[in-house]
RNA sequence: UCGGAGGUGGUGUAAUUGGUAACACAGCUGGUUCUGGUCCAGUCGUUGGGGGUUCAAGUCCUCCCCUCCGAGCCA
């Protein structure tokens, strides 16, 4: 289904549900808003959006679905969309995180409309308009601390008490203001706050702070600027400047609407006023998607880096080898909408194995050791067999695969006393070496705690591709690697990171329930071509799920995500 | 306590705007198969609850319940 990776379709995850010939599709709401606003001529039919993150940390797959709503929409309707970074505030930002989020747009496939923008190359169009404001009485200087104007500012259902500055005459204002920009003050000393409603019901519109003084060099403008406007007072203005018509953003935003509103309504744009909409948030299982959490995954040691494999970041799923096009085909496939929800992590590896199934060659490599010598094997003999390197793309073609007397099968593939419908190897059982010979097994050697550390067989000359002359079935087929041949490695094999399906759902620091062994690492043995796959290479191990190699060292491999395995469901479904 | 946003299968999203509840994932049955993969077929819901309008309600009205967000000089 999500093999469409030509792009004629992207991010219209619509299911048609078109009944012969009729043309109906379903959107999203945030699609019929921007359909209805093009039927109405709203912007004279333009569509532009825009991806704003602020640089202070990398990109995860909750940006992908914000990126792919506004890259898509852009694309879907015709429009543009920018990347602008919203550097408001010096503290908390570094220019390293501007590279590696244009980095990792790159990655997932989406292309800004012309340069990155940024917040702070409005800082003087931003400050004038504030100007503005305090001439029209609408703005005031306060000289009160943070914690004074907090409460002040009441609670939810409490009046709130107006600031003795509220009624500062404006030509005061603008003086203390000036003041302010020009470094007159403290940190923290004064605030630029709009006049709007103390006694809102909303609390964003009880005189909010739209300046504050922080002597912090910013990467942009290093020590021009003093004093740095809030989120508040910079975004819809940011909007506004480079004419977006819809602002997309997320549920947490929806109080702040009004305060954008209300900034724009009272300036004098340079077009037309773009509209907010706020959608939800992505949320999966086993997963945490807040900075501070990740952080802390990271500072805690629980992981090696923000681009560990086991990290939600685009850098981390990168590195674990998850297709830029599986994530994109997940986010249009959960859609958008305005219910706080959390998807089932499955349903990301779905799409992950869905794109792998038909882009990855197939090779063999035995994760777990297991020694398996053939009795009846001639001599020192070594033959080639062919193998397939892609069912699913016959134009893969095939490669040769050294077999031998001595071979690594994997230690799940054989027991001494099998379970009901265990199908491999056994004592006197014949299965299939994938590509090679039907062996039986006739003898297993245990060390003195009775553990299997080699299992003795012998093959039959006439099965050698695999198939019996005579036409006889075996039940299983196992893959292999010839013990003389074998490449080692190190596999990272990996589980969820958080072992409860909502981490900190229950209150509880989510980090209480990070899964202490979420990796483990084993000495694989592997079949020569896989000396050769590219870092970042996706290869399918047969039977075992998708490997890709290390970015920084092809020898290492991670599990990207194991195969469908119905003898695990099997064997879980028993305990 | 006040304001706001929401509630459709195990999960997510739909339902041509009042007309047979669909698609995908997960699960389960069976079939196919040189991967216990892929593929194929089948199976899994009285739309948070009550009442009302209507020939007909997930969609409209009404009362109730539940969940999430909000009192940063973060975004």
């Amino acid at each position: 289904m999500p093999d469409d990776t030509t792009g004629s379709n992207a991010g219209s995850s619509n299911a048609s549900t078109s009944n012969e010939g009729d043309e109906y599709q379903s959107v999203d709401f945030i699609r019929s808003r921007v359909e209805e606003d093009i039927a109405a001529g709203t912007y004279g039919g333009r569509v532009q959006t825009r991806f704003p993150p602020e640089p202070n940390g990398f990109l995860h797959i909750g940006h992908a679905k914000s990126i792919f709503l506004n890259f898509g929409i852009a694309e879907e309707y015709d429009g543009s969309c920018f990347l602008r970074f919203d550097d408001t505030n010096p503290e908390t930002e570094d220019i390293s995180y501007v590279a590696a989020i244009e980095e990792d747009l790159e990655w997932l496939g989406v292309t800004p409309s012309g340069p990155a923008r940024f917040a702070s190359d409005y800082f003087e169009q931003i400050y004038e308009w504030a100007e503005s404001l305090i001439e029209r009485g609408l703005a005031y200087v306060d000289d009160q601390d943070a914690e004074t104007i907090s409460t002040q500012r009441g609670g939810f259902g409490q009046p709130g008490i107006e600031s003795p500055n509220r009624d500062q005459p404006a030509e005061e204002a603008l003086g203390l203001f000036r003041q302010m920009r020009d470094g007159a003050f403290e940190d923290g000393a004064r605030v630029l706050r709009a006049r709007i409603d103390m006694q809102s019901d909303n609390m964003w519109l009880r005189d909010p702070v739209l300046y504050r003084i922080r002597r912090v060099p910013h990467h942009r403008t290093d020590d021009r600027w003093v004093i740095y406007p809030t989120y508040d007072w910079a975004h819809g203005q940011s909007d506004a400047i480079e004419g977006t018509t819809h602002s997309l953003c997320t549920l947490e935003f929806v109080d702040h609407r009004a305060l954008y509103d209300w900034c724009l309504d009272h300036l004098d744009l340079p077009g037309d006023k773009p509209n907010q909409n706020e959608f939800a948030r992505l949320n999966i299982t086993h997963t945490v998607l807040s900075k501070r959490v990740l952080r802390s995954l990271v500072e805690g040691g629980h992981v090696d880096g923000w681009d560990d494999a086991r990290m939600p970041t685009i850098r981390g799923m990168r590195r674990r080898g998850y297709p830029a096009t599986a994530i994109r085909g997940f986010v249009d496939r959960i859609g958008v909408a305005k219910t706080n929800s959390t998807v089932e992590v499955e349903l990301l590896e779905s799409f992950v194995r869905t794109e792998l199934n038909s882009s990855s060659l197939r090779r063999m490599g035995v994760l777990k050791p297991l020694k398996l010598v053939i009795t009846n094997w001639p001599e020192g003999e070594v033959v080639m067999v062919d193998a397939i390197n892609n069912p699913e793309n016959p134009d893969a073609g095939t490669r040769q695969v050294p077999f031998s007397g001595e071979l690594w099968i994997e230690q799940d593939d054989f027991m001494l006393d099998p379970p009901k419908k265990y199908f491999r190897l056994t004592p006197g059982r014949e299965v299939r070496l994938r590509a090679g010979f039907f062996v039986t097994a006739t003898e297993a050697i245990t060390d003195d705690d009775g553990n299997v550390i080699e299992v003795r067989c012998t093959y039959d000359p006439e099965t050698r591709g695999g198939q019996a002359p005579d036409g006889r079935k075996v039940k299983a087929t196992m893959h292999w690697v010839s013990a003389s041949h074998a490449v080692d490695a190190d596999v990272h094999l990996y589980d969820r990171l958080f072992s409860d399906s909502h981490p900190g759902a229950d209150g509880e620091d989510p980090l209480t329930s990070v899964n202490p062994d979420s990796r483990e690492t084993v000495s694989a043995k592997l079949e020569p071509a896989l000396a050769d796959v590219e870092p970042g290479q996706v290869v399918q191990f047969e039977r075992l799920g998708y490997f890709a190699a290390d970015l920084d060292d092809a020898g290492t491999f991670h599990r990207t995500v194991g195969l469908r395995d119905e003898w695990a469901n099997i064997q879980k479904r028993k305990k």
